[in-house]
Formats: structure tokens, sequence, C-alpha cells
DNA sequence: CAATTTTGGGACATCAATGTCTCATTGAGA
DNA sequence: TCTCAATGAGACATTGATGTCCCAAAATTG
């Protein structure tokens, strides 16, 4: 799919330019090509050099996103050991990458024409994320009242509020993922 | 503030654009003046006539987002019986004016300068949900674990994922409410 | 060190959104 | 019915982002 290797350089420029747009973006969809290119240290001739247009930019940032999201996925090794026990490092493996995710989310329509967080009917998704609440509701540690996707929807809402707050300073990076499975786990009860 | 009564027609116009660019700008914060005049059936001319700049109409769907949603609070009476059926009026009260809260909390640049859903560090905020939140973790009701901040944000995260899952016809409208509460209350747990 | 790649900056043309204005039409209220 | 506020459509200048191109400087590579 990519190629193999470009120059050692070129990917090294690819990957900050990737990363402070992700950045940027998360923050704010409408920024400027100018502000990216400033926030990646990088011309914006440049930037146009590796992304000719604004859409193939973002497209590009959606496509490394979700495969820096499903890295963490994957080795997190859901299928293994306690639901419970495996959703807390998935949420840990997710939070890491909360950048990403917070640009994937922010806008929900950069995710339009992927089935991976979207409900096409007929669609039989294999998510690793909903077999595994699957199999934690079979189990009995997830509650199997509510739907396998509104219990996604919750984990990435949380995920997505605990990056917030942890972006703007408003809790510490090192305690997101604690709060968010703790919250996950008891809701606002006390335990 | 307002002006007590514009002409019947003007009142009628103003309410129509500030509710169309609140539905608008929810879903697409860099929609078009142009889309919202559309959307509020109105030409593009008296949309700025109204709101001679893009700025002031923003701040103006800001502030009767902010109003819409202060009187909905106001009206679930939060500090009248138990903390845990408070919280419950007030979700099914948010619930209901989703719309805003989607418009409002779907860009937080919006709310720059409002100390009311920051966290500047010496304001004493008034605040009736935290109010809420904090006699609820007193009376041992709410988990006193975690800041009464956070679980504010909890509580409007749920609420803008079940917003958004219904307003792209993932789940029932009616069912809305029903399911961040029980979320809220028991986290994704089996009971 | 020499050759080649990669880069940054600037000069453009282009395009879409914005904001301002005018004018004819509409419609509500006296 | 008459009057005047309110509106919609359009013309227009302005602005800022975008995309393209070129060239000299810098860095990577052999």
């Amino acid at each position: 799919m990519t190629e193999t290797s470009e120059s050692g350089a070129r990917g090294r420029t690819r990957r900050a330019i990737l990363s402070a747009a992700a950045r940027v973006l998360a923050r704010d969809r409408s920024a400027t090509l100018a502000d990216i290119a400033a926030a990646a240290d990088v011309g914006r001739s440049t930037l146009h050099r590796y992304y000719a247009d604004r859409d193939v930019l973002v497209q590009a940032v959606v496509e490394d996103s979700l495969a820096v999201l499903q890295e963490a996925t994957e080795g997190a090794g859901l299928d293994q050991g306690p639901p419970a026990d495996a959703l807390r490092r998935l949420v840990a493996a997710l939070v890491d990458v909360g950048d990403r995710a917070l640009f994937l989310w922010g806008d929900p329509r950069v995710l339009e024409g992927y089935p991976t967080a979207g409900d096409p009917d007929c669609e039989p998704v294999d998510d690793p994320m909903i077999e595994l609440i699957e199999r934690g509701q079979a189990e009995g540690a997830f509650d199997p009242g509510v739907s396998a996707q509104w219990i996604q929807h919750v984990v990435w809402g949380l995920i997505y509020t605990g990056a917030e707050d942890a972006a703007y300073g408003r809790i510490p990076r090192h305690g997101v993922a604690q709060l968010v499975i703790r919250t996950l786990e008891n809701g606002i009860r006390p335990h």
C-alpha cells in the first residue's frame, strides 16, 4: 500500500505532518493549512508537496489515525482473559493516543463512508471492540440490557471526555485512564 | 437586555434564524451564512440585517442556547428531593434540548470566555449542576472519590453521545434519557 | 567533498465567503 | 385602502484561504 521506504527524511517529514495535522485539527477543524504547516514546523510549500489538496491531507490523517487506533486496539489482546481486564487494557491503550481519537471523533463527518464506527445496517462488522463487549455481555461482565453499540459509544465518549479534559489541563494526563475505567465500571455511584 | 417587544414579525424572524443557526452549526460549524439563511428560510440580506457579522450571529446563538439550557436546568428543581432523582430530571430535561447541547458542546471554542463550563481557577461558580453533584456526593448518592467537575463532564458527555446517536437515528429519541441515566448510575456493569 | 534530494519563502492567479448597498416587492397594521 | 416596515434578490468590493510555480539555500546521501 505505502511505498516500502521513502528515503528516511521524507518519512520523517510525512509523520511530522500527519501528527501535527491530527493535533491541530483535533482542536480546530477549520484550521488553516498554514497553521498546520507551522505546527509541523514545515513550510507551506512542503505541506503541499506531500499532500496536494486539503481533502487529500484530511483523508490521509483519517487513515493514519484509524491505523494508529487499530494498532492500539490489537495490542490490547481483547480476546484474552476476563472481559473487564481486557477493557481496562483497551482504555489505557486508547487514552495514550487520545489526540487521534479527538480528531476522528471531533468531526463525525470525516468518518462518513467508513463502516468502522458506523451503523450500516447489513454490515456484519468484525470490530474487535464490539466482539469484546458482546463476549463480556454473554459472560455476565457487562450489562446485557443495552446494545453493544451503545456501550461502545459510551466507551468512546468517556475516552473523548477524558482526553479533552487532559488536553485542556483540567486533569493530569496519567490519571485519565484510571478515571475513565472507574466511571465506566461503576457509573457515578459510590462503591 | 432584549427589547421588550420587536414588532411581532421581527421576533419571529429572529427566533427562526437563531434556531436554524443552532441546528445547522451543530452539524457543521463551518457552515456558510448562506446555508444558515437557507435553513432559516430567509434571504441572506435579512440574515445580515439581523446579525451584521458572523461573529455576532454565533455569539447570539451561544447566548440563546445557554439561556435555553439554563431554563431547562432551572425547571428541573435540582435542589429538591434526593440527588439521584434530581439528576434524572436534569438529564431528561437536557436531552430534550439536545440540539443546543450539541451546538455548544461540539465546539469548545465558542464557550471560551464563559465561566459556565470552564475551570477558571478562582471562580467560585454557583453552577446549580455542580451544587447538585456536590450535594449528592455529601449525601452518599454520588462517588465522592472523583471531582464534581469530572462527574459533570461525564454527564454532559453521555448526553452528547445520546443526542448524537439520536440525531443520526441510531437510537429512538424517546429512549435516550433512560439510556443515559442507566449508564450514568450503573456504568456498564450488569445489575 | 560532490551530487542529489529536500526544503522554505515568495510571487501569483483563483475561488469562495463575507459584508455592504440598492431597489423593487411584499405584507402587516392603521 | 393606504402607508411603511420588512423582505428577497442581486450587484459589488474585499478579504483570506487555497493551490501552483519557481528558485535559491540547506540537508541528506554517496
